[in-house]
DNA sequence: CCCGATTCCTGTAGGC
DNA sequence: TGCCTACAGGAATCGG
């Protein structure tokens, strides 16, 4: 499911093809995702060139000249640049053209994703402004942590999964980074030390690097720039294997259901 | 302000 | 074999 490590698998995927290309044209064919697709979208897309492109937590910034497209994956989605000649599958809504015979397509069955156009700086965009920092910057750390969660009696798996906390942390990497970081993640996130968030800073990264390394964690739609599924799930510790034994001990990985969500861990290893 | 529940959507797996 | 239900999950939004 696209995450950060999914996210930035796309970026580095489809940068080089798209940059410095020109747009020649863009058909939406479903307009109705997580939002409706602004209807002057393709209009103002077509005939700018791609200045670059960025990721801010998960969404992915395509500047160009005259202003932003915004892209998010949602749950489902994936971006696939191939050859223009490649014919149009299930699920593919929206597909850009360029100057070098390229085509990006957006598939995304469950139509969670979005694709939105800001002239704007981006940064100021509704769905940007409240995001929390970066999980590799400095801003994110166990100080930062600490004081935010200092009265705060919601579960720490649930807080770390809050964009406005951290961004790019998801279902899956929130479990990982909590076993890495020997947390239960139904503890209170008010009721961590200082010495166990930094654990958690260094583990959230760690987990990051190593899924990013691995071209993303691919369960059933993710595919990366290239078509290429990611491989990080072969690496998973607890997510997806309750009953299994922990990598670490070998003490049966147990399931939890935090707000609608599974949440994977240790019994031995996490408290 | 905080926090949990609900909501959007489709494909798939499991039960009977 | 086929029907039905539960589940998967990012994140905005709503209600307490």
């Amino acid at each position: 499911m696209p995450e950060l490590p999914e996210v930035e698998t796309t970026r580095r995927g489809i940068a080089p093809g798209v940059s410095g290309r020109q747009v020649l044209a863009v058909d939406v064919r479903q307009w109705a995702l997580r939002w409706p697709i602004p209807a002057e979208l393709p209009a103002r897309v077509t005939g700018q060139v791609v200045r670059g492109i960025e990721r801010r937590g998960k969404y992915l910034l395509v500047r160009f000249e005259h202003g932003t497209m915004l892209v998010h994956l949602g749950m489902s989605g994936s971006l696939r640049l191939i050859s223009a000649a490649e014919p149009l599958r299930r699920h593919d809504h929206v597909i850009w053209q360029f100057d070098n015979d390229l085509s990006l397509r957006l598939n995304d069955p469950r139509r969670f994703g979005s694709v939105l156009w800001t002239e704007a700086p981006a940064e100021h965009h509704p769905l940007l402004r409240d995001l929390g920092p970066e999980p590799f910057s400095e801003a994110f750390s166990a100080e930062y942590l600490k004081r935010l969660t200092a009265h705060r009696r919601a579960a720490i798996k649930t807080t770390l999964m809050d964009a406005r906390v951290v961004v790019g942390v998801g279902n899956i990497y929130a479990s990982e980074a909590l076993f890495l970081a020997g947390i239960h993640p139904a503890r209170a996130s008010g009721r961590i030390a200082h010495p166990r968030y930094e654990r958690l800073v260094a583990a959230v990264r760690q987990v990051l690097e190593e899924a990013i390394a691995a071209g993303g964690t691919t369960l059933r739609d993710f595919v990366g720039g290239d078509g290429r599924p990611g491989y990080f799930a072969q690496q998973l510790r607890v997510y997806g294997r309750a009953s299994q034994p922990c990598r670490a001990c070998a003490a049966p990985v147990r399931h939890l259901r935090q707000g609608q969500r599974s949440s994977y861990f240790c019994p031995d290893c996490q408290k």
